[in-house]
This record gives structure tokens, C-alpha cells and sequence, in this order.
DNA sequence: AGCACGCCGACT
DNA sequence: GTCGGCGTGCTC
């Protein structure tokens, strides 16, 4: 018996399989999807076994080695899992190994050195009969603790070890009398009171419910588009419920960590214990466990983010992806794949229902929904009581010239008109740090950080210039070492900045900062957002992070300090992230009885953008954006894939990108259109120069080969690293 | 990725 | 004459 195995390394060269003899003692035992260690060269490597077969000597020309061990005793990757990474090697350019490291949690993959394993606990079990047990306690006169454990086992079948003192258990112990027994503990417990609150769905709710309930054995995508509040975790839940009838299981996505804890509460109040949680927020040994959970067919339920997507389960009945506009959903690093499609793939093998939800949906899925591709379902009212917030757009120009800055006249009476009435407020400014550049007032020079093409941001918490590319740090400058003038500016606000100015505004108000620097903590987020909720504090000031999906019934108030931030940047779609932005976080006032409203501060009070979220306005806003995508041949009208290539050296970097270019203009499809080469946005990072083209098409048979040539043909080269994206996030 | 093989410069 | 520079190529 032979194996192929694919090792663990993740370069283009070993992008294929090697050939080993299986040896005698685990001819019966290896597995396809199994873990296994080999000799390699010179070294010993992991990797995954992706074929068993006889042994033909006459098909090798050379020496065959040995398998020296399985590493786990189950396979880590089922059927399906192999299949779904081939299909993201294809899809996304990628290597196969590091298609297949990407689907399994840190602890399974090949060679982490993680040596993260099962968590044990240790109990104490009796080792003889009752009746010895309680014969020994009578004669045992001055043993008070040795009885003490003893007189436990009546009520108990097993004792936590650690309670009792290792003394008295050794004695007993040696006598005989009780055992040690280790069992497998998970180190995520939620401990979970189930109260289902019967929820009776609304007419709307239910009717959305049932349509893809209906059809719970097809595999169909369906799109909700749900105004914020209209109760679209009710409609999840239904439909899940459904399904577990069925003895089927649920993936549900959510956007990031900050969501989660909600989700899950959410669920497991319904559900109960067979909910499995992954997120990045985790531990190793935490991921590790709920991954294990699923292997061991103990959850109904999967709530993750992006890399959920891979959880596997057998018989998946549904999967819900949950704000599925959320571009964190697309991975931007190595195997750049986007959840959105696997999910797709995923619901094809399982014949089951892919239900997409969100308030702002992306163009795409609401162009696809209309075309009758997705099945469009819509929630327009909020239940209950509560009402879309009234906005208010602000212009700020207008504020200048009074010199209100930061806050406008009207946001700073309405922040103390809602402090005043004890209700709470929500800050947005997507920008962290104190200032976000710093520059001489006499000669202009900008203090820019010397690895990358970006201007440092200045952080007052540790009085330092932070690059948040590459993370430089370094000291504020006081005198500008160009003109030796001593005219330093900060310039644009952070939320460092912001937080300072509230505490000298509202000196009684309770304030508290969510950004990245505030939440690097495990836990921290968690901890920020609930005692948000339990009105610890009165104001919550925050980048994005805080503008999606949590529910706070006591705010009021949304201010939104500066909606320019994502307009001016220079991307297709920085439109529609403004409007979704905005649209999002005022979603977050009046969930409740309480009304709710919005102030928006803008210098483009005009832009569509920005005026359509005063009237909650998504088709109209659908309408214009796609109007212009149509015009500039942008996405959804025309598929775009970016060609990013990177180097030290500048020009050995312009160079390729030409070549690239001239290669692509003569073996890619006439039709198809290419852009650049050009320097990327941002042309320095970590001191490695960017340059890109990007290719528009709707139809290119021959894009897939030319891309595929691109790639080997510069797998060799040391200077130049080439990096594809199909649909990309970011231009 | 690691490591050996191999072919050219400055040194005990 | 050798030691060692890192360019190239291979690993079942």
C-alpha cells in the first residue's frame, strides 16, 4: 500500500503530491483526510493523505519511503472538505495545501506546532461496591476527610478531583477503594438557561419564513433585504428550528466578533446547548474544542464568521448569512476566497436553502435578486412599536465658519438633551488614534511613516506616531526637521480626540471607546458592548465596529461625527460602504419604544450617498449607484480581478507589471478590458512597492489560463511577488 | 521551507 | 592552494 500525501509547506513548487509506502501497522488504521508525518528531505514535515492505492513498483523510478506516523486517529478533512478545497485552489489560484489549511482551526492543521490537544478533567470514581465503601467509613474512626469524600459518593456517581485534598485521595487510593478517571472537558462552557420566549412571528416574518421553509430541501439562494430592526434573527431562528425537526443541522455567518456574543445568546436561549461558536476571538485550545464538537455530531448548530463557512457538518439543512454585505466575509490575505461562494457550493452538495440577510445588501446580491437569480424576500416595517430614526444631515461647512469643528451646534445640545433624560448615545468616527496627520504649518512637510506611503497617526494614550499599516512607531515631532520651524499641526480627528473633547464637554458624562486599540484584549469586546447595554455608561464612541447588528434599546441618539471618511476614498464602491455605513449605524437609534435619531456631520451634504440615508432610501440609492457602475463598467455590470505586483525594488517592479500587461493584452479575451499598470493607492508598504492592473470582463474563457501563467511564471522569481484577486474588496 | 551541490573571489 | 559567498535545484 501506497498514500499520496500533500505536504504542509505552502509554496507553488510542492503544489503537488508525493508518494509513500504505508507501513505495516497502519495499513488498518490510515484514512484519506488523515494527518500523517513523513521524512521529507532532509526534515520531517506534516501533511494530509489524499489518496491510499496498491503499491506498483514498476510506477516509480525511485525509492519510496516510509510513512512514519498518523498524527491524529481520525481524518481531519471529510470527503467533502477535499473536494471544497480543490474547488478553492481552482477558484482563487491558491495552492491546494493552503486551501486545506485555511478550512481547519490552527490546532488541525499540518504542522502548527500548536500542540494544542484535548483538555482533561479528573474525577474521582469508586472503585468497589457501596457496601465495602460504607464498612470502611464505619471502621474508619478518625479519617474525618477520607469519609468526608466517601459520604459523597452516596449522593455522586464521580467527584471533582480538585476539590478534595491529594493526600486523602492518594490513601484512598492506594486502598483501592476509588479511582482516578480523566474525562474530556471543552474549555468554552456556556452555560445556557433555555427560555424560549415564544415569539410569535409577524404576518411579514412569517410569510418570509415559510418561503424558504417550503423549500428546505432544494438548494436555492434566497436574499432578505430587512430594514434594521425589522426582526430578521426571528426569521433565522424559525427557519432553524425547521430544520432541526428535520434531524439537519445550520451554518450561520455572522460579520465579526463583536456580533457574535449576541448571536449566540440569542441561540443558545432557543436552542440550548448544541450550538458550536467560531470566531478569531477564541483561544486555540477554545476553537480546537468546538471544532471537535462538531466532528463528534454534538451541535445542531454552527455560529461563526467568515471561516464557519467550513464547519463540518454532515447534513447541513440551511445555511444563513447574516449582513451579507459585510466585506469581511471575503478573506484579503492568501487564499482569497469569499464565504458568499463557498456557501454556494456548500448548499449545492447539500441540497439545502443559502439565505442571505441584510438591510443594505451588497449591489451584487440585490442586482442578482432582482434578475430572479436570488429569490427576493423583504421585511420594510420594524416590529413592534419602534420606527425607523428621523436623520438629520448636517453641513458642515456651514458649521466651520461658526467654528464648531467637531460637533455641530446641533449635535452638542442633542448629546445633552439625551444625557439629561438618561438615555443613551452612540458616536461614530471611523478613524482611531488622537489626530490623523501631523504637519508643518510653515513648509507643509507631513510626518509620513518611512516604510510605507502613509502619514502617521498620532496616538496621545502613548504619546507616539503610529503607522497603522506596518505598525512604526515613533516620537511626536516637535520641531519639523525640513524647515526647523516649531508650527506643528495635528490635523483630522480620531477617536482619541473626539473622547478628549466629550470628557471637557460633558465632564459628568460616562464615556466609553471602542476602536482597535481599546479592544485588543480578549474579551474586551464583549465586555465594552455589555456593559454598554447595562448603562454603565451613557456614551459610546467607536470606529465601525460599532455600527452593525447590536441592539441597544436605550440609544437614541446616533451621531455620525464625520460621514466624508469613507466617501474620499478612491474606490468603486466607497459609495455604496458610506451609505451602508450610514444606513447601518443609524439603525442602531430607536430600537425600542423610544424614538430614535440620527446626525449626520458632512462636508457633501449633496452626495447621494449621504442625503438618501436621511429617507432610508436603499432602492433609490440601488437605483443611481447602479447607474453609475453601468457607465464606468464596474461591478455588478462587469467582473473585475486585480493583478497586484510587489517588490523592493521600484523599478524591477514598474517593469514586470509592463511585461504583465503586454501579456495579457495578447492571450485574454478582446472583449475584456485592462487597466494600469499603474502604483496602487497606497504605492509603499513595509517598504515594498505596489503596482497593479485591473482586468473588467463579463465573459473570458482564456482569463483563467493567462492568470494561472502569470502565477508560475513568477513563482521562481525572489524580486517580484505577483498576487491575484478575483473581486477584489479593495482596488 | 531547508539543505546540499556547485562554481567564483580573498585569505590562513 | 582552500574557505565560504549565495545562486540553483531537489525533496516521494
Amino acid at each position: 500500500m501506497v498514500a499520496d500525501i500533500l505536504i504542509e509547506l505552502g509554496i507553488e513548487q510542492l503544489d503537488k503530491t508525493f508518494t509513500y509506502l504505508v507501513p505495516e501497522e497502519l495499513i488498518n488504521t490510515i484514512k484519506i483526510g488523515m494527518r500523517v508525518l513523513v521524512p521529507f528531505g532532509y526534515q520531517k514535515l506534516e501533511g494530509f493523505v489524499l489518496d491510499i492505492k496498491e503499491y506498483k513498483k514498476e510506477d516509480y523510478d525511485y525509492e519510496l519511503k516510509n510513512i512514519i506516523s498518523l498524527v491524529d486517529s481520525f481524518s481531519v478533512l471529510n470527503e467533502e472538505l477535499l473536494e471544497l478545497g480543490k474547488y478553492i485552489s481552482e477558484k482563487t489560484l491558491c495552492t491546494l495545501i493552503s486551501a486545506y489549511q485555511v478550512m481547519l482551526p490552527t490546532a488541525l492543521k499540518a504542522r502548527q506546532k500548536t500542540n494544542v490537544g484535548i483538555k482533561e478533567k479528573s474525577y474521582i470514581v469508586k472503585n468497589v461496591k457501596d457496601e465495602i465503601i460504607l464498612e470502611y467509613i464505619n471502621n474508619n474512626k478518625r479519617g474525618v476527610k477520607q469519609n468526608e469524600l466517601l459520604n459523597n459518593f452516596i449522593k455522586n456517581n464521580k467527584l471533582d478531583k480538585s476539590l478534595y485534598d491529594s493526600s486523602v485521595i492518594k490513601a484512598l487510593e492506594k486502598k483501592e477503594l476509588i479511582k482516578i478517571i480523566k474525562e474530556e472537558v471543552y474549555r468554552l462552557n456556556n452555560d445556557v438557561v433555555i427560555e424560549d420566549k415564544h415569539i410569535t412571528l409577524t404576518e411579514k416574518q412569517r410569510e418570509v419564513a415559510d418561503a424558504v421553509i417550503d423549500n428546505l430541501n432544494k438548494s436555492f439562494t434566497y436574499l432578505l433585504h430587512g430594514v434594521t430592526g425589522s426582526g430578521k434573527t426571528e426569521v433565522y431562528i424559525e427557519i432553524i428550528k425547521e430544520v432541526i425537526k428535520q434531524n439537519k443541522q445550520a451554518i450561520m455567518l455572522v460579520p465579526e466578533i463583536s456580533l457574535t456574543p449576541q448571536m449566540v445568546n440569542r441561540f443558545t436561549s432557543v436552542f440550548g446547548k448544541r450550538i458550536a461558536v467560531l470566531h478569531s476571538g477564541l483561544s486555540i485550545g477554545e476553537k480546537y474544542d468546538e471544532y471537535r464538537k462538531i466532528l463528534n455530531d454534538e451541535v445542531d448548530i454552527v455560529i461563526g464568521a467568515r471561516s464557519a463557512i467550513f464547519a463540518p457538518l454532515k447534513n447541513i439543512g440551511v445555511i444563513i448569512i447574516d449582513e451579507e454585505h459585510t466585506s469581511s466575509y471575503k478573506q484579503d490575505n492568501h487564499p482569497r476566497y469569499h464565504a458568499l461562494d463557498i456557501a454556494k457550493k456548500r448548499s449545492e452538495t447539500h441540497n439545502c436553502p443559502l439565505l442571505l440577510g441584510s438591510a443594505t445588501p451588497s449591489l451584487e446580491s440585490y442586482a442578482r435578486a432582482k434578475k430572479g437569480v436570488y429569490k427576493l424576500l423583504e421585511l420594510k416595517t420594524r416590529v413592534g412599536k419602534s420606527k425607523l430614526p428621523i436623520v438629520n444631515i448636517i453641513d458642515m461647512k456651514d458649521e466651520i465658519k461658526r467654528g464648531n469643528t467637531t460637533f455641530s451646534k446641533d449635535l452638542k445640545e442633542k448629546i445633552r438633551d439625551r444625557l439629561n433624560k438618561n438615555e443613551q448615545i452612540i458616536l461614530l468616527l471611523n478613524r482611531r488614534g488622537y489626530s490623523t496627520f501631523v504637519t508643518c504649518k510653515n513648509c507643509g512637510y507631513t510626518h509620513k511613516c518611512p516604510n510605507c506611503d502613509i502619514s502617521l497617526t498620532y496616538h496621545k494614550t502613548t504619546n507616539t506616531m503610529r503607522c497603522h499599516y506596518c505598525g512604526y512607531g515613533d516620537k511626536k515631532l516637535m520641531q519639523c526637521p525640513e524647515c526647523g520651524s516649531y508650527e506643528i499641526k495635528d490635523l483630522g480627528t480620531g477617536t482619541q480626540k473626539v473622547e478628549e473633547e466629550l470628557n471637557k464637554l460633558y465632564p459628568s458624562a460616562r464615556i466609553v471607546r471602542m476602536d482597535v486599540d481599546t479592544t485588543s484584549k480578549k474579551g474586551s469586546h464583549e465586555k465594552i458592548i455589555n456593559e454598554f447595554k447595562n448603562e454603565k455608561y451613557d456614551i459610546l464612541l467607536g470606529t465601525q465596529m460599532i455600527a452593525k447588528g447590536l441592539d441597544f434599546p436605550k440609544v437614541t441618539l446616533v451621531g455620525v461625527i464625520n460621514a466624508d471618511t469613507s466617501l474620499n476614498i478612491p474606490d468603486f464602491r466607497s459609495g455604496e460602504r458610506t451609505f451602508e455605513l450610514l444606513s447601518q449605524v443609524a439603525g442602531r437609534a430607536g430600537r425600542n419604544d423610544l424614538s430614535g435619531e440620527v446626525i449626520i456631520q458632512t462636508y457633501n451634504p449633496e452626495h447621494y450617498s449621504i442625503y438618501l440615508t436621511k429617507t432610508h432610501d436603499y432602492e433609490s440609492f440601488y437605483i443611481k449607484e447602479m447607474n453609475i457602475r453601468k457607465q464606468m463598467k464596474y461591478p455588478p455590470y462587469y467582473y473585475i480581478t486585480l493583478i497586484r505586483i510587489l517588490s523592493k525594488d521600484y523599478m524591477k517592479g514598474m517593469e514586470a507589471s509592463k511585461k504583465i500587461k503586454d501579456y495579457l493584452e495578447k492571450s485574454i479575451d478582446k472583449n475584456s478590458i485592462i487597466l494600469g499598470p499603474t502604483t496602487s493607492i497606497m504605492y509603499k508598504i513595509n517598504n515594498v512597492y505596489r503596482f497593479q492592473c485591473i482586468i473588467k470582463y463579463k465573459k473570458d474563457d482564456k482569463l483563467r489560463g493567462a492568470l494561472t501563467k502569470i502565477i508560475n511564471h513568477y513563482k521562481t522569481n525572489k524580486d517580484i511577488n505577483v498576487e491575484i484577486d478575483n473581486d477584489p474588496n479593495k482596488l
